[in-house]
This record gives C-alpha cells, structure tokens and sequence, in this order.
RNA sequence: GCCGGCGUAGCUCAGCUGGUAGAGCGCUUCACUUGUAAUGAAGAUGUCGGGGGUUCGACUCCUCUCGCCGGCUCCA
C-alpha cells in the first residue's frame, strides 16, 4: 500500500504497487505522454519501475535537466542499434552521456567514414520513428555471457566479467531486436528522443582509456531537447571557433609556427609585446613577494637528469644533444638546475623561506599527437619558481602562494577557476611515510583556505603530490595554468641540506610552483578568453591614430610621439585610405582605441577616439586621453577610459 | 605515439571520371584626398607539403614521408 508524495507535496494512496508510468497516467493523460522518467527518493528510474513501499516520486518530462542525460545516454544506444544494422559485425562496447552530448565505442576493422556518419544518422532518426519499446530485464550473470558471447561481442562479456560488481544485478535494456548491457535508465521508448540529435565528429579512443589495448573508433554525438536547442548549441559552437587563438594569433600578426620546428613558437612583435608585459608583471608581483629572479642553462649534462630521476621516467621525452663524448639534455625543467643554485654556499635556516624564480625555458619533446596551438608546444617559458624551507613553513608559504594566484588571475580578469588536489601516482619516488606527510600538508592548507577542490587521486608528479589551478577554454576544454607541487624527495637526491638551530644538517624541503603555468599556453587562453579584445594594459598596440588626409599627416606624427614618449604603445596608419576603411581594419586587429585626426582635431589640438567596439566618445585633449590611458592600464582594466 | 581526416597563391578556399591551375581578400601600380566597419581601375601571384612509383601524360591514381586538424593516451 505505497503512498506517493509529489514534488508539490500532494500525496497519493494505491492499494498495491504502481509503476511510476501508472502514476503519471493517474495524475493526466497529458503527463503519461509526457512522462520521459521517474525519480523515486532522488535516484533516476525508469517509467517502468515498480514502486512498492512509500516514496517521494518526481515525473521526469523533458522540462526538466535530468531529462537531458536520459535523452544523451538514449541517444547513444539508438546510434549502436544504428550502427549495428548498417554494419553487421560491428561491435559494440560503452556509450555514455557526455557534456553536450553523447559518444559510443565501435569496434569494426573496417574504419568509418564521414560519409558513414550521415548513413548512421539517418538510420537513428528512423529508429527514432519506429517508436520501440525500451525495456529493462534483468538477466542471469552467466547466462548474460553466454548470449553476448555468442554473438560475438567480446567487449560486453568483459564488461559483464571486470566492470560490473558482484551482486549487482545485471540488467539488458531491449529496444526492437536490438539489446544492450546496461544500468538504465531509458526512455520509455526511442520516439522520445525526438530529432534534437546530430553526430558530430569520428575519433580513436583506446578500449578502456589503456594505450596497450586495442583502438576502437569513437563516435560523438550531441543531442538536446529539440531542434532549437540543437541549432542553439550550435551556433555556440560556431562562435567559440571565433574565438580560436590560432585563428585570431594570424588575424592580430601575434605568432606563428611552421613545419621546420613542429611545436615551437616564431613570435611576431604584437605577439612577443604581451609576452612582455606579463613577464614584467610577475616579475614585479614576484619581487614585491621576496622571490629573487635566477636564470639557468639550457643545456646540463645528462648525469645531473639521471640522478634527479627525470631521465629514468622522461629520457623519451627528452631532447639531446651530444659533445666531445658527453650527452646533454635540453632543459625539460627548472628544478635540478635550482637546487644547483641553492646548493652554491652553506645555507642556514636563517636563509629559508628561499624563493628562487625563474622564467625557465623548457623544452620537451611531446609527442606529435598532442601538439596543440600555443596550447601545448614542446619549447615554454614557464612562470617557475622553486621554494626551498622547512616543514614549518610549509603550510604558510603554499598559503601565501594560493593568495598570490588568486590576486594575479583577478588582475587578469579570471574568476572562474577550478581546484584540483592530486595525490600520490603509482610510480613514484620517496617513502610512504613522506607522501603521507606531503598529501596532508597540502590538504591542511587547501581545508583551511575553505577552496572548493576536487581530490584527483594516483595524479601527483612522481615526487610529490600537487594542487592544480585549472581554467576552461571556449570549447570547454580544460587547460592547467597554476600549480603547487610538495617535493621531499628531490632536495635530498640532488644533495640540498642546510644547517638548522641547532646546528645539525637537515635537507629542505622544495615546493615546486608556477602561476600561470606556461606563457604560450597563458597567452592563447587569455585571447580566447577575451576573443582577442585584450585589456589595454596586455594589447600589443593600444591605440591606433588615423589621419583623414594627408593634411593632418604631421600632426599625427606628433601625437604618435607624444603618446609613445609617455609610455603607451602607439601606432599611426597614415595610409591615404578613407577612413572607413582603416577603421574597419583596426577593430579587426581588436586595437583598444582608435585615434582619428581630421581638420578639427589639428585645430583644437585634440583626437576623436573611437574604441574598438564602436564607441564614440568624442573628441578630447591630447592630455587627458594619456591620462585616462594610463589609469585604465593601471587598474587591469577595472576602470576605463568611458567611464 | 595511436585512430581518422586534411595539405592548391601571403590568407580563406574552388578544381568532375588523369590532359601541366582558378576565385575573393591581401600585394604592386595608377587615379581619387576622403569624417567613423570595405573607393575605383590595371597588374603579378604558385616547385598544387616533400620523395618515389604507375602512365604518352599526375594537383588528380598508388606508396613512403613530413606537417596540420579532431579525438585517445601522455603531460616532470
């Protein structure tokens, strides 16, 4: 005799158990159509699901956000079924909802094609039409790997032997002829599913995400509500491929690479000119926070790699170089070279905290496939610096360190950042015991820093653990820019010691941490961040003076000078262009102002400035514009020039 | 590195089943001297990523290789 209680806080008797559609049928017919799912006590069910003791019940319909997993996740097993009839043969072995959308692994000798990926997508929409019935059974674990096994579906037999849990029971969703293994929930039919689906693209993935097993092709998929919200989604995606650094680095003349040096970057001088700026703003931060600035050799002898343990885990991923009977790595790192440095003199505990920073080149040889924009590049400047102190001072020095990042990423317009504590990698070097000791050092800081993290457990480097500062890019990729690693193990192999109070030799102990992580990398997210319009104090030009004609040539000449000797980086386009024209070219380029001199400006001693987003804001003296420049750049943009 | 796709002018791209290349933008020259997102005319674009092969003949077909793109794995 359950009782149902609705989300309005109705209640409902029946005198015997109900499935959640009889329900939805009791409340209106309307709500039976519509009725996608349930949710009994907060866990997602399908309509079918019987209900037998009292329970708190929510009809799932397509208003709700639940209802977008259920439609993504049928969405995947109605392109299996798809596959599966134009494709006999093909394999079938996980499909999961995604973010956006939906993806399923095939595995078939044969490789799809674009073209393959229309046929499929055509069959699913028939699918959709044929309105089958899903439903659930649950089947005898031995009996579910004889039938899979029979028709040839390896995959789903391991699936069933290694990745479903004993005990739990094993449940077969069918639709049609058709049947998956698989923990549901569904639809209630394929027809819900409606046609706010689209394949998107064909890719490798590994059989469970292990290099060493087979590659199976991936098929990814995004699917909404309806077509409107497919076409919504869309157009989003078209927008963010706007946004694409490596697009607009070619429209703004900020960098580019080419095949003689795959993976390296050849900057231009707008490109190089932010690169600067930010160089000289941390090292200004970095100076204010008693870090002292070194700089190392790009090129140490490979026993120095072999003892700091890089070589045992990273010689592949290393570029060499050989002289007089000697190997030599090319930097892939700063920090063994920063021990060389804290290990010139004897130091005393009266020399910790010691913080030594360097904006250290690094070369790595990444491999091919990984490659990406200024994303990730195999030659970076990273934002290093390596804090050599004693186990007191740890947890001050990584507190002081969060709150530095966090001051940095505001200045350069980021909010949203994502926390992520790893912990202790399979490989490794350095006792339990350490680790253990490490990991909590870590987790005090980020507990009392009240951060919202996320535990990335088996992700640390392979001395220490790490805490990670990740940001998203446009297409919702995610990048990581800051990190802080804890290492007791690297100070003692490379023989770091100081003597402590009382007089005994102890070895310090190192944090490892960088700000914005790599500069290419840092550069790239923030022109998709800002879709090229940087904030003044980054633009590589800020302001552009246009002349009408020819006649006010000379004065532009002279408000060029002027703005240049007071700071500002400043061009002229004195090109005999109609002024249309130079406009429209420059707000490509995303320069912040637009200086434009006719008659009247040369006879006021004025410009007209225009901003790169259309905004007028008149005519103004030679005097305040700078001012007003200067202020804007000063505050990182928190104030501008229109206010 | 692995799977799939792509590589044609400085850029963005077209080029059917093999007959030695084309558009727009940009560039050069000329005219125009212009008031807030494209002035007009004329001209030149090129080892069709690179090597090898098939063929009377290859941008086109085969093969190797390099690079790029989308994923996967990796990321000190």
């Amino acid at each position: 005799m359950p009782t149902v209680t609705l989300p309005d806080g109705s209640r409902r008797e029946f005198d015997q158990s109900v499935s959640v559609f009889d329900i939805a049928a009791d409340i209106g017919p309307g709500l039976a159509r519509a009725a996608l799912a349930g949710k009994v006590d907060g866990v997602l069910v399908d309509t079918s699901h019987v209900i037998e003791q009292d329970a708190a019940l929510a009809i799932i319909t397509s208003r709700d956000e639940d209802a977008l997993e259920l439609m993504r996740h049928d969405a995947a097993h109605v392109m299996a079924q798809a596959v599966q009839e134009l494709y006999p043969g093909t394999q079938v072995t996980i499909g999961p909802a995604i973010e956006d959308g939906f993806y399923y692994d095939f595995a078939r000798d044969e490789a799809f094609t674009p073209e393959d990926l229309t046929a499929i997508e055509k069959r699913m929409h028939e699918i959709v039409k044929r309105d089958l019935k899903i439903e659930r059974e649950v089947w005898d674990r031995d009996q579910a790997v004889k039938v899979f096994a029979e028709i040839g579906e390896a995959y789903k037999v391991e699936i069933i032997n290694d990745v479903i849990p004993e005990g739990e029971e094993v449940s077969v969703y069918r639709q049609g002829d058709w049947f998956d293994v698989c923990r549901g929930p569904h639809l209630p039919s394929t027809g819900k599913l409606g046609k706010g689906f689209k394949l998107m693209k064909l890719a490798g993935a590994y059989w469970r995400g292990d290099s060493n097993n087979p590659m199976l092709q991936r098929i990814y998929g995004t699917a909404w509500r309806d077509k409107k919200e497919l076409k919504a989604y869309l157009e989003r995606l078209e927008e963010a491929e706007k946004r694409d650094h490596r697009k607009l680095g070619k429209v703004m003349d900020l960098y580019h690479t080419q095949e003689e040096a795959p993976g390296m970057v050849f900057w231009h001088d707008s490109g190089w000119q932010i690169y600067l700026v930010i160089q000289e703003y941390i090292r200004g931060r970095l100076k204010r926070q008693g870090y002292q600035e070194i700089h190392t050799p790009h090129i140490i002898d490979r026993s120095l790699w072999e003892k700091s343990g890089h070589w045992e885990k990273f010689s592949d991923d290393m570029f060499t170089t050989e002289s007089e009977n000697r190997t030599y790595a090319i930097k892939p790192m700063n920090c063994p070279a920063h021990i060389q440095v804290f290990n010139q003199g004897l130091k005393s505990y009266r020399d910790l905290p010691l913080r030594l920073a360097e904006f250290g080149s690094c070369t790595r040889n990444e491999p091919s496939g990984t490659l990406h924009g200024l994303m990730r590049v195999r030659n970076f400047v990273q934002d290093d610096a390596h804090i050599f102190c004693t186990e007191n001072q740890i947890q001050d020095e990584v507190s002081s360190f969060i709150d530095l990042l966090y001051q940095v990423y505001a200045d350069f317009g980021f909010g949203e950042v994502s926390v992520k504590f790893s912990t202790r990698p399979a490989d490794r070097v350095g006792d339990d015991s350490l680790w253990d000791k490490a990991e909590a050092a870590l987790q005090a800081v980020l507990d009392h820093k009240q951060l919202d993290w996320e535990l990335q457990p088996g992700e640390g480097a392979f001395y220490g653990p790490k805490i990670e500062f990740n940001l998203k890019d446009c297409l919702g990729r995610v990048w990581q820019l800051g990190t802080i690693q804890l290492d007791f193990s690297m100070p003692g192999r490379l023989g770091a010691h100081y003597i402590a109070e009382d007089g005994s030799k102890q070895v310090p102990v190192m944090l490892h941490r960088a700000i914005l992580g790599s500069l290419e990398r840092f550069i790239g997210i923030l022109i998709e961040h800002y879709a090229g319009s940087l904030p003044l104090w980054l633009a590589p030009v800020q302001a552009v003076i246009l002349n009408i004609t020819d006649k006010q040539a000379d004065y532009a000449r002279k408000v060029e000078e002027s703005l240049r000797n007071k700071g500002l980086r400043v061009n002229s386009d004195l090109r005999n262009e109609k002024i249309g024209f130079k406009i429209r070219e420059h707000t490509i380029k995303h320069v912040p102002y637009l200086l434009v001199i006719g008659d009247r400006e040369v006879e006021a001693g004025t410009v007209a400035v225009r901003t790169r987003s259309g905004g007028e804001l008149g005519s103004m003296p030679l005097e305040r514009l700078a001012e007003g420049l200067k202020t804007e750049s000063a505050s990182h943009g928190r104030t501008v020039l229109e206010d």
